[in-house]
RNA sequence: GGCGACGUAGCCAAGUGGUAAGGCAAGGGUCUGCAAAACCCCCAUUCGCGGGUUCAAUUCCCGCCGUCGCCUCCA
């Protein structure tokens, strides 16, 4: 029973089978950068970083390769607006992703290709099509030929007579077909422009995605993702520009995840603008969005609001909680020891059936809070710490392939440990005093630390927050 | 108007042709100097509504209602 992946070409789900054997070459749309990210990218990217990870963790070889779109109508225009250079404004935007990325625990893409530093390959490519009739120039404008292209629309599900008939006047009355698009732009004054065998201009939005592809990977790639929203026109066009000029099928599964939603009343202006990445990485663990995003299915709209932050945090919460150490005094528990082993099998063996399902998530963190009851219970029977510790393992490497973070915390203040232990040590002293007080005391500083004290029936484990 | 999704407990959310994972919240209990955590119990005879197919549907089909996305440059 192997990975099968959604692929929105067919609309159901494929058994993964890739190009090259044990590899996967996976292309992922990045962001226009002409303004901050939003809780939208970064839902984005945290999904498609899962599904890197655990392709790694089910043995391929996976290259990754994400997108800069900084050539844009966007992009100049934000720029124009306040007297910058849109290179320099895009590579601000670039800087700031980047960080974006760390922070949210999303592993670096292997290439980061712009749109400006693949200008030879895109003029290579719109050349390339012109020369087979697919491509027409006017005025220094390049527009993709539609009609000539029999599969237009199959990504997508749309006919052309349809998509014609929904058009407005205003469309540019020099190309053949209101559904024709460009492939390269007549430079107009004050914009970004490269020299090309039609004058001075710059790329069309789609063609980018199209020569990095290809400059990157050849012909055919294996995984294209992104946003829903990208569904129509940019991958349709995308298809039709490198399907027409290699004849071969572009990419084997296209991976879209569904939007996030801001919906809910509780959720609007006033509460703040929660919805950029750097607001909410302010306040909240990136666990926490991580947990959130993780727990409905990537195709699916994605709830987001106040309520599920809470939901979210305090899940961690107990994923963080599972790691506590065992019980300072131990006892023999050879059939609990048996059993938790028995657990961690089906942990494994359900994370990794549900994943295989088109990443599913959810199911996966179902199974990882089994685990993490299997291993409360065990510790609350005093098994040992070698039983228990194996059992953590586990729990730290499923929750790794979904990019969470839940020893991070336990490694910072790992060093202090020894001190931590000797401050117990005299609190319990306190304690058997019936100094109350001190032994609060003790507590408290600890927890502004961010070490939490569980007194026990065995005697004071502690944890870090 | 065209194309496409979705509607499962208070909230978030999986899932299956044979009667519903998981998380959060609420309630009861165990433990405890107190607290926190943890553990145990409890929490949808029911999966938007109405038909149909079937021995059996939340799961398949049809219709309706509702929410949402895309329809030329938004992940």
């Amino acid at each position: 029973m192997g990975l099968k992946i959604y692929s929105t070409l067919t609309r159901s789900k494929e058994p993964f089978e890739t190009i090259e054997s044990g590899k996967v070459r996976m292309y992922v749309c990045g962001p226009t950068v002409y303004d901050k990210a939003h809780m939208g990218h970064a839902m984005s990217s945290v999904v498609f970083d899962v599904i890197r990870r655990y392709l790694e963790f089910s043995g391929y070889q996976v290259t990754h390769a994400m997108n800069y779109t900084d050539v844009d109508d966007k992009v100049i225009e934000r720029a124009n607006e306040i007297g910058v250079d849109p290179i320099a404004l895009a590579e601000k935007y670039i800087h700031e992703y980047d960080r974006h990325l760390r922070d949210l625990n999303v592993m670096p893409p292997s290439v980061k290709p712009r749109a400006s530093e693949e200008i030879d390959q895109i003029v290579q490519m719109v050349q390339a099509l012109e020369e087979k009739g697919y491509a027409y120039e006017v005025e220094g404008n390049v527009y993709f030929r539609v009609a000539k292209d029999e599969n237009y629309g199959k990504l997508s599900g749309r006919r052309l007579e349809d998509m014609r008939a929904g058009f407005r006047i205003d469309v540019d009355e020099r190309k053949e077909d209101p559904a024709d698009f460009a492939l390269w732009k007549a430079a107009k004054p004050g914009e970004p422009a490269w020299e090309s065998p039609w004058g001075k201009g710059r790329p069309g939005w789609h063609i980018e995605c199209s020569a990095m592809n290809m400059h990157y990977f050849g012909d055919q790639i294996d995984i294209h993702g992104g946003g829903n929203d990208l569904v129509f026109p940019h991958h349709e066009n995308e298809i039709a520009q490198t399907e027409c000029l290699t004849g071969k099928e572009f990419s084997r599964y296209w991976v879209h995840n569904g939007m996030m939603r801001l919906a809910g009343a509780d959720m609007s202006k006033s509460t703040g603008n929660v919805f950029d990445i750097d607001v909410f990485l302010q306040d909240h663990d990136a666990d926490v969005f991580r947990l959130l995003v993780l727990n409905s299915h990537y195709r699916n709209p994605l709830t987001f609001n106040e309520d599920v932050i809470q939901q979210a945090t305090r899940a961690v919460e107990r994923l963080r909680g599972a790691l506590r150490p065992a019980s300072p005094t131990p006892g023999k528990h050879d059939e609990a020891e048996t059993e938790l082993v028995a657990h961690v099998e089906n942990g494994r063996k359900g994370f990794r059936e549900s994943m295989d399902d088109d990443f599913n998530t959810p199911g996966a963190l179902g199974s990882i809070f089994e685990l993490v009851r299997a291993i409360n219970q065990a510790r609350d029977l005093g098994v040992s710490e070698v039983a228990l510790s194996a059992a953590q393992d586990a729990l730290l490497e499923l929750t790794s392939v979904l990019g969470l973070r839940l020893a991070e915390m336990r490694d910072r203040v790992g060093d202090a440990a020894p001190f931590i232990e000797l401050l117990i040590d005299l609190r319990t002293e306190l304690r058997e005093q019936k100094n109350w007080e001190l032994a609060d005391n003790i507590r408290q500083s600890l927890a502004d630390l961010g070490v939490l004290l569980d007194d026990g029936k065995e005697g004071t484990t502690w944890r870090a927050q």
